[in-house]
DNA sequence: TCAAATCCGTAACTATAGTTACAAAAAGCA
DNA sequence: TGCTTTTTGTAACTATAGTTACGGATTTGA
């Protein structure tokens, strides 16, 4: 192990909900135990191949990763994207699946940390306070994990292009708390996430600002009338 | 709290994830300190309504529930079914949600054990075995939720209604490990579940058994060519 | 700075799915 | 058993979204 990725890893650990109210003395001893690896990679490099043997959950301790699943018809559907501290393969870890889920791409050069996955199950030798607080964030992880996969599965259960265009913009009006804001999607990325046709997207988005609803150029985006979104988004109108 | 009670509550224990691999006495002792409490429901019955505070994780100690979620538009969309020994706010529990994130409705007369998310979460004064084993079910119990959202995402995330219905029962051969199977879903709840509408979903099953496909009178299927099947669920014909 | 690549809107056409209504079959029940 | 309710298939019609193709705007990068 390089020390410069010792550094690294502790400090990105301090970003990461894993290793969530540690002290520096309980982080040490629980890296010492935890037996992981460091691996790093280049852009666009395959990082873990849906269908490979697991080894045990992935820590992004630098760049960015994207979970993404293909189907056969080649078609790449965009889970994730994972930046520092955060998790990949935790869902495996304790169902006992013996395979990766989904694939792993490096989006930037980026370094990853592997945990083996009985080591975070099993009591440490030293049964560690930070190993019990491990598994508690993980806990919390996991269900936040779920919480969002539960959102995604309402953005997909609107039926209407309008609405899940009405259900997004919403959600950024909230995030960024202006009318105006920018999306840091281009139409193609957008349609994707949405899961519609471009064009599709593009006629739908013109009509609601014909409508008034909403205004835009490009990745600029105001909004002119919450309500009538909020109708729209509950599929009204 | 009624003898009949426990005693349904210790044999349902014995099916339920959450108290898996723990010996009777564990059991007895764990359940003395979750400080639970227990309802009865009629069927139909709203058990739990979304937005309502939320006070703990329900286990279904008999009976059947339906998670679902509705729009404001009144749609319907069923989550999940779930039956004896099976849980259900586990996910609000540990990221300190404070209010239900679905509506939890009685599919028959049932009888639904809550324990307050604080006891889970926190050491038991005893400190039992049994509490360190609940945790770690838990673990397993949010993992498995988190990838069954992830196997309904993939559902909504094709496109055809032929795709959705490939998928469904081509999981359900699965499962059965037989061509010849019966649905558990009537086509109300199952047009629900792959969020389409009953007649769409209707026709196009007819439309599948006329290419000789599959099968089917009311609930019993018999799938009859498993490559078209399989072809349908990638989109393909 | 200019050419190439990408992004975006647009339009015509097609395909797919939703809506509504109805009748036959099955199941539940008195 | 016979009546009622529920479930299912079906058909005609409508609405919505996908497909394909294209041109102008914008960005990129040599």
């Amino acid at each position: 192990m390089e020390p410069k990725h010792i550094e690294m890893i502790q400090s990105t650990a301090k970003d990461c909900m894993l290793f969530r109210d540690m002290s520096v003395e309980e982080l040490s001893a629980l890296l010492t135990c935890l037996d992981f690896r460091v691996r790093s990679f280049g852009r666009n490099d395959i990082i873990n191949m849906a269908g490979d043997p697991f080894e045990g959950i992935g820590v992004v301790v630098d760049g960015q990763v994207a979970v993404v699943k293909e189907n056969v018809a080649g078609e790449r559907l965009v889970f994730d994207i994972l930046g520092r501290g955060e998790l990949f393969g935790e869902m495996a870890a304790f169902t006992g699946v013996r395979k990766w889920p989904a694939t792993i791409i490096a989006n930037s050069d980026c370094t990853v940390m592997y945990v083996p996955a009985d080591k975070l199950v099993g009591q440490c030798s030293n049964s560690c306070i930070a190993h019990t607080r491990l598994i508690m964030n993980m806990l919390g992880i996991l269900s936040r994990k779920a919480l969002t996969l539960n959102r995604q599965l309402e953005y997909l259960s609107i039926k209407s292009i309008r609405g899940r265009i009405a259900s997004f913009l919403l959600e950024q009006y909230k995030k960024h708390g202006k009318t105006t804001f920018m999306l840091t999607m281009n139409r193609n990325e957008l349609a994707d996430f949405l899961n519609v046709a471009r064009p599709s997207l593009s006629r739908e988005m013109c009509r609601m600002r014909d409508e008034g609803m909403i205004d835009f150029h490009r990745s600029s985006v105001r909004i002119r009338d919450v309500e009538a979104l909020r109708a729209a988004a509950q599929g009204l109108n």
